[in-house]
DNA sequence: CCTACCGATCGGTAGG
DNA sequence: CCTACCGATCGGTAGG
């Protein structure tokens, strides 16, 4: 138990600094022996935690990160709440989530690109199933009156977009936090620019 | 002169096999023998072209397209319009150049962290430039009454974030053209998605 | 634009 | 977790 516990310690740290070198570098730039260097061992030594190598690293990265986000939306679904809060809800969780894995969230929205054919049709379909979460809520803003007759695919790629490059200038010592950064881009999205 | 224009065209015609890999690959994962290949000639005539090599074909991809956002803005700037329209102008022509430049676009916004040292800094200086027109657009509509007291530097943030994911999913072969995209994220992001 | 080649580094394995 | 090592491939150069 001990030793399990101990290896698994041992495997989330070595994925934490391969995330952080993954999203300074990109995965391609990034090789066994530049992880194996910042843990403090030797390149051999990392395929006794991932035995299939960086391609595995890197799937348990995506895949990690991807169950976050399922959980959070899933959370957000079972509240009996208008559309124009649940959009709200799952906004704020999905952000949530990108601010607290900053790591992690760089290397699943820039470098799943580089996962082997069957992790990324995996990963595929589990975006997709997420995203028509988020259709879905629109959807039914958009029934109810709530909403504009937009777009729906349109909206939500844009607010996608949007959510997503956040990290990329998201400082954690900012003045701003993640719950204060989700409500301003769900109010600026619902009410707009114009005074 | 022949010769000459004979050179330009195949040092261009490098540069967009080099960039449609560099999109679909990375530009780590993609090699000089890759990209000969494509051309039909050998790694070692990439030379012939490119002198200072991979980094160099690199950094032509994103300082060509930088100068093109350069050209576009400064068209609009030169319009005497108001804020709101201005806004609505810089806003259609950014989403043009990277309509118009799908490849090369996808490099310059993913792939500038490879540059070296030097171009990576001149890369930056520039991108600052243009970004600092935005804000000052916005700006002045918020002086002006026009536009919600919003922070600009989120606002900016968010603004290029939707534009630049675009091409993420824009296909050249919808029904949707660069304007009609334009407009209606111009149109979504002045009045807000509130029915 | 080519052939021929360089040293360096890659992901990964064998065996302990 | 290590040493030792593999074949493959990398970016780039020499010389024509």
């Amino acid at each position: 138990m001990n030793s399990n516990t101990a290896n698994t310690d041992r495997k989330t740290h070595i994925r934490n600094i391969a995330q952080n070198l993954f999203r300074k570098q990109g995965y391609a730039a990034t090789s066994m022996r530049n992880i194996a260097d910042e843990v403090g061992i030797k390149a051999a030594s990392l395929y006794n935690h991932f035995k299939n190598g960086k391609e595995e690293i890197l799937a348990d990265i995506c895949f990690d990160i991807a169950s976050q986000f399922f959980e959070a939306i899933e959370e957000v679904k079972k509240m009996e709440v208008s559309p124009t809060v649940m959009l709200g809800e799952a906004l704020k969780a999905h952000v949530k989530v990108i601010m607290k894995n900053l790591d992690a969230s760089a290397v699943f929205l820039h470098e799943w690109r580089s996962l082997d054919a069957e992790n990324l049709q995996k990963f595929k379909a589990q975006r997709k199933r997420y995203e028509r979460d988020f259709h879905q809520i629109v959807e039914k803003g958009i029934e109810g009156k709530e909403f504009k007759n937009v777009d729906v695919h349109f909206f939500c790629l844009g607010l996608f977009s949007a959510m997503n490059w956040l990290y990329d200038w998201y400082r954690p010592d900012g003045k701003l936090s993640p719950d204060d950064i989700a409500d301003q881009l769900f109010h600026l999205l619902l009410d707009g620019l114009k005074a």
